[in-house]
DNA sequence: CAATTGATGTAATAACATTACATATTAAAA
DNA sequence: TTTTAATATGTAATGTTATTACATCAATTG
């Protein structure tokens, strides 16, 4: 069975945590999502990884590997390649001035890449494609 | 001025650093650096921060932001787009099962990134790719 | 020599993440 | 429906990664 498509149900943390992560306009650490969640009786970090991990699985949720912190999906829903959630790889344009962070797909980065792997005899699991810099309001 | 092209005289700190990353046939984190250079006099993180800090200023050492780790530049020389050690955009493939990390430059990626961002406005100060997954070896 | 600059040493602390263990809830099986 | 297994949760402690703050030392330069 694959990563499901539709979103499957939430338990009440990992709603409370995506919630948190939809509403806000930058990217979260876990510690920050942990602050914002004290008053809906959040205690400990684990409690935010946790419902993190599940969220991460259900591809409703990405980790910056850069920044460490996460970001809800905004995958937009062109249905290339038949990604819905369950997207292949996708890559993010993070502005260090303002925060904000664009997630896009481009298909032809993914078959260069995958055209290495294949050629090289590597087996991906998982891509990180992450460019740090100015979006278009800050380098103004 | 730009980034040195031939590499610039190191300090004792930093070409302690190097060596050990040289060395290694995998990623180390600054902390597994630090044990391998207490007998020579390192006892603090920020030593070996710090050396990381020039090394990486120096295109000398990558940071894996996926593993929070550092590699010595093993940058194929192929002088594409003029790239010495101060290569553009590269990426790199980690295996998880043994460790090992091929680094690689590809221009077409490169470019795809390079237009979009163009497109949208937005200025790319530096780029992450990494494919976590099984190299051939541990594949087989 | 004074002043600046860059490198270093050390301690303390901050930020990010996991392990371990106990308890509760839910869903499937008997 | 009772038993059992699986999943989710609560809490504390600890581990790992990175930075701040402050003092010292060495080389350069005016
Ligand atoms: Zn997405
Ligand atoms: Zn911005
Ligand atoms: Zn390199
Ligand atoms: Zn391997």
């Amino acid at each position: 069975m694959n990563a499901p498509v539709s979103a499957p149900a939430l338990t009440k943390n990992q709603s409370l945590v995506f919630d948190v992560l939809t509403r806000s306009d930058a990217p979260m650490s876990a510690y920050t999502i942990l602050d914002k969640l004290r008053d809906n009786g959040f205690r400990a970090p684990l409690q935010v990884y946790r419902a993190l991990d599940k969220l991460l699985e259900f591809g409703m949720v990405h980790r910056l590997e850069s920044l460490n912190a996460f970001v809800a999906c905004a995958h937009p829903e062109s249905e290339c390649c038949g990604h819905g959630h369950g997207h292949g790889s996708v890559a993010f344009a993070i502005c260090e001035s303002c925060g904000h962070v664009s997630e896009f797909h481009d298909h032809e980065v993914d078959h260069r890449l995958s055209d290495w792997a294949k050629h090289k005899g590597f087996k991906p699991a998982k891509t990180t494609i992450e460019i740090r810099g100015l979006c278009s309001v800050c380098a103004a």
